[in-house]
DNA sequence: CCCAAATAGGACTAAACTAGTCCTAAATAG
DNA sequence: CTATTTAGGACTAGTTTAGTCCTATTTGGG
């Protein structure tokens, strides 16, 4: 039940590899090299991470990306925002959508708790969490065969 | 981020109208017709919760579905594993997934807790609550019409 | 005893979404 | 000026989800 995206499970690897090098730049085949992820998903991953602003980027020769916060304050729900949207766990409860019963409707209120009850689980994990270890994605084969995930602590 | 089913949503829709009904079986027809949700979904819906021993039914002339236990003891949890198995926030977390890192793995545990923590918030309401109003399905639209929900309280 | 009304179970189709790839444009370091 | 690298978006393939339908079984009632 109620699974994140594969994208998202990457994006955290790709975050987390990002942790300890504040203070450089890591092109994005870097990152795809280091966690074993596809390039052009990572490319893919880092512009949306980027768009939503927790990574930063360089473009031109010797760019690359970089966390624009510390990893304490990035939390899991910032991630999944930028990866998948600030949508909710019913249609109904999400922000943008509105239900012709509204005026009448009463469960909202339960779902929402439950909605609000999972999004503040999702920010009380930050990235330094989630980063403690980097086998988020292994379960995960790339073409058949498993992929290596470097460990970088 | 982090939608249940469609056809969770329908869930509890379908179990909602079930709620004031303890000591009558209701068809899978009826409770279409009640809750304006499409025959062969209402039907495919109660098996599933019939698995999972949410309703009980009755074969034969005048069978029909009814509530195995009372609204206050069957959780949001209950549902959702009822009808999108027990699968977890991530692949890693689910029970019967190995990742091949697992032994040196301590990511896992971040994701974990807040994998915890949604299910506590889903264990902790009832499909009482759920039932207060009936507007979960709302925002669709059948062949293209907004359906109409009775409520039934 | 037979028929009509129901559920059980599973096969199947269509539509939506996700994952992943690729191409072109713009920026920048050397 | 050229090689490197990000930006942006178009596109494809694969998977999943939603929804339908068919056949078998059960059972109440005429």
């Amino acid at each position: 039940m109620l699974r994140i995206s594969k994208l998202t499970d990457y994006g955290t690897v790709v975050l987390a590899s990002l942790v300890d090098r504040k203070d450089e730049v890591s092109s994005a085949a870097e990152i795809a090299a280091r966690t074993g992820v596809a390039p052009p998903t990572v490319s893919k991953l880092l512009k949306l991470l980027a768009k939503a602003k927790l990574v930063s980027s360089t473009r031109g020769a010797n760019g690359g990306y970089r966390l624009t916060r510390a990893p304490e304050d990035i939390s899991a729900a910032d991630i999944v925002d930028a990866l998948e949207g600030p949508v909710s766990i019913t249609e109904c409860s999400a922000s943008d959508s509105h239900c012709a019963y509204e005026e009448n409707c009463d469960t909202g209120d339960a779902w929402q708790r439950i909605n609000r009850a999972i999004r503040s689980a999702l920010e009380d994990v930050s990235l330094r969490d989630l980063a403690k270890g980097t086998c988020t994605a292994p379960k995960m084969h790339f073409g058949g065969t498993p992929i290596t995930i470097e460990r970088t602590n």
